[in-house]
DNA sequence: TTGAAAGCGCTAACAT
DNA sequence: ATGTTAGCGCTTTCAA
C-alpha cells in the first residue's frame, strides 16, 4: 500500500493540485495552515513514502555514497564503515557498502556499480593489487567526489583521509627502544601499499636515530598464516627476538597464534607490540599494547572532508588523523 | 562524461528515434543490424550509463536487494554476506548492506532506508533485542519478498533460512560424550535468539539421551567479555570443567583469553568444542574443534530462495542447511 | 524496421 | 495561496 501512494492520489483525493501537495508536504510557506495539515494528515495515513527514484530523476541528487573496501570485516574496516554509517544515518544519506576482496576487477565492477547507482561520492580503499585507479580518478572526473581512506593511492591529485602511518610506527618503536628491548623482529605488511611505504621507514628511522644497540629483524607477511609461520621460524631460532612488532591485526593474530604454539608467556618471554584499531589486542591475555589507529575517527573525518566536497569545496587535500598508545600488558 | 549520455543525445547525433536507440541497446530483434552496431558503437564511445533511476521509475524494478544484520563483522555473517554479494554481482543485482548494531531503533531506520530505495527484496537477521517485527512483515504486506535468516523471528507465517542449529549442537555434544569427557562446561548465547533456543535443548537432550554419567553446566553468556569473565571463575573453581563447549565464534574468543590466561594446555588440560563458520577456529593453536555453520552456504541458498520469492513461489519456507564437523585439535 | 507518444512520480518555473 | 505545465530518462504500445 505505501508503494503505491502518490502525490497524484493524494491530490485527487483531496481535490487539490499535485504540486500544492508537493510544497504542503515540505512545509513550503505559500501553503496555508489548513491545506498543509490536511495534506500531512493524509499522507500519513495513506503512508505515503516519496518516491527516490522520480526525486533523483528530477533533482539529479541520490544522496547514495559509495564505499568501496577491499573487505568489510575482522581488520581495520568495521571500525570506519560503522563510524560512517551512522553519519550517514544523521544526515539522511544511504550508504552502499561493496567489498572488492583484493580483486582488482571486482574493484573496476564496484565502481560501475556506483556509477549505475548514480552515487553521489565515493569513499574508497584500495585493494593491495590495485596500480590502475584510473577507473576511480574517472569518478571524480565526472564530478562525483572521491575520499580515498586508509589505503590509498600514490597520486598527490586526490583527496585522502590517513591516519599518521609513520608517526604511528614512530611511537610503536620509541616504545621498543624505552622499554631497552634488544632483539626485534617487526612485520610489515604488503610493500605496495601506501600503509606499509609510510610505517616501515619511519619505524627504521625510529630505531637508527635512538642509536641503540638493539637487533632489528624486518621482515613481511601479507596474511596471517604467513605471519604464523614465520613467527615460528623466527621463535625457533637460536638469536630469538624479545620483541615481535606487528603492523596490522592480521599480522598480530598470526604471530599470536605462534606464541600459543610455543607455550611462550607474554611479555616475560616475548613482548608484542601492535598497530590495530583496537579490538582485536582485547581478545589476548595480557591484552596487547599498540598504537591505535583508529577507524572511527577516520571515519568521521572521512565523511566530514566528504561534505566540504559536496558543498564545494574540492580542492584536493590529505588528511591525517593522530593515534595513541594503549597500553595492555604485552611489553 | 558518461553521466550526460542519454538516449535522446545518441538519437540526436544519429538522427534517429530515441526508441530505436533505445530497441538497439537490449539487442531487439526487430532493429537492423547496421543500426544496431551503429548505436552500439556511439554509445560505447560516448560512455553511455543507462540512467538506473529512469528505469525503475518507469519499471518499477530497482535490482536492489536489502540486507539488514545486526553486524557486518568479527562473528558469522561476514561470510554469509560475501556470497550474498557474489551471488548479486552475477545476477546483476545491487546489494545494499545495512547494520542494525543491536538496535531496535536502528533497524527500523535502516527497514525505512530499504524501503525508500524501493528494495526488490530484504534479508534480514534480526537483532536479539527485536521483539516486534511488524515493520518487517510490512514489507512483505507491501510485496517485498523478506527472508529472514539466521536469527530469525518465533513466526510461522515467513520465509526463514537457517542453519541446522539443532542437529549441530548435538553433533558437537556427542563428539564431546564419545570422547568421554567427564565435566562439561557450555556456553550459550542470548536467550531470546532462536538460535539459541534451538541449540541448547538439542545439546541438553544429546547428554540425556547418551545417558553418560558427566557433569554438564549450562551457563550463558552476552558477550566475548563475559565469556572470559565466567570462563575464569569456572575454571578457579575445584571441580574445573575438562571440556567447554562454545554456541558461537563471540563465545570462543572470550574462552580463549581465559585460557590464555590461566596458561592451559589445550586438549591436555582443558578441551574446546565451538559452533563455528570456521574463521576463528584457525586463529588459536592448536586449532579448534568445531561444527561448521557455513555462512557461505547459507547465503547461497538465501539468495536461490530470494530469486524463487521474485519470479512468484511465494509460499512462506523455512530452508535448513547442515553443517559438519571440522577437527581441529582442541579435543 | 522505425517513429511518435504517453507516462512512471516528482519538482519548479511560471502563471493566476 | 494554489494551479498549470514542462521535463528529468526511460520503456512500451500503437501506428506507419
Amino acid at each position: 500500500m505505501s508503494q503505491n501512494t502518490t502525490l497524484k492520489k493524494i491530490s485527487q483525493i483531496l481535490d487539490i493540485s499535485i504540486s500544492t501537495v508537493s510544497r504542503a508536504l515540505k512545509n513550503h510557506p505559500d501553503i496555508s495552515e489548513r491545506t498543509k495539515q490536511k495534506v500531512i494528515e493524509l499522507a500519513a495515513a495513506l503512508e505515503y513514502e516519496p518516491n527516490a527514484y522520480a526525486i533523483n530523476l528530477r533533482t539529479n541528487n541520490s544522496k547514495i555514497l559509495g564505499l568501496i573496501v577491499p573487505s568489510i570485516s575482522y581488520y581495520f574496516y568495521d571500525t570506519f564503515i560503522s563510524s560512517i554509517e551512522e553519519e550517514c544515518r544523521k544526515n539522511n544519506y544511504t550508504l552502499l557498502i561493496l567489498q572488492s576482496g583484493d580483486d582488482t576487477e571486482t574493484e573496476i565492477s564496484n565502481i560501475k556499480i556506483c556509477r549505475h547507482n548514480r552515487v553521489t561520492g565515493v569513499f574508497a580503499c584500495i585493494t593491495p593489487n590495485t596500480k590502475d585507479i584510473s577507473a576511480f580518478l574517472k569518478l571524480a572526473e565526472s564530478e562525483i567526489p572521491l575520499i580515498f581512506f586508509d589505503k590509498v593511492p600514490p597520486y598527490e591529485n586526490c583527496n585522502k583521509v590517513c591516519i599518521a602511518d609513520a608517526a604511528a610506527a614512530k611511537m610503536a618503536a620509541d616504545l621498543i627502544i624505552q622499554k631497552h628491548k634488544k632483539n626485534v623482529l617487526s612485520f610489515f605488511g604488503n610493500k605496495s601499499i601506501s600503509i606499509t611505504q609510510k610505517r616501515l621507514p619511519a619505524f627504521i628511522e625510529a630505531f637508527e636515530q635512538a642509536n641503540t644497540s638493539a637487533n632489528l629483524d624486518i621482515d613481511f607477511a601479507l596474511s596471517f598464516e604467513e605471519a604464523y609461520e614465520k613467527t615460528l621460524f623466527y621463535l625457533n631460532k637460536k638469536n630469538k627476538p624479545d620483541t615481535i612488532f606487528c603492523m596490522s591485526d592480521e599480522i598480530l593474530i598470526g604471530v599470536m597464534k605462534a606464541i600459543q604454539q610455543l607455550q611462550l608467556k607474554v611479555p616475560e618471554n616475548i613482548a608484542i607490540v601492535a598497530l590495530s584499531n583496537g579490538i582485536m589486542p582485547k581478545w589476548y591475555y595480557p591484552e596487547i599494547t599498540y598504537i591505535e589507529t583508529s577507524g572511527d575517527k577516520l571515519g568521521r573525518l572521512a565523511f566530514a572532508r566528504m561534505m566540504e566536497c559536496l558543498s564545494g569545496n574540492i580542492q584536493p587535500q590529505e588528511l591525517i588523523i593522530g593515534s595513541m598508545l594503549v597500553e595492555g600488558g604485552s611489553i
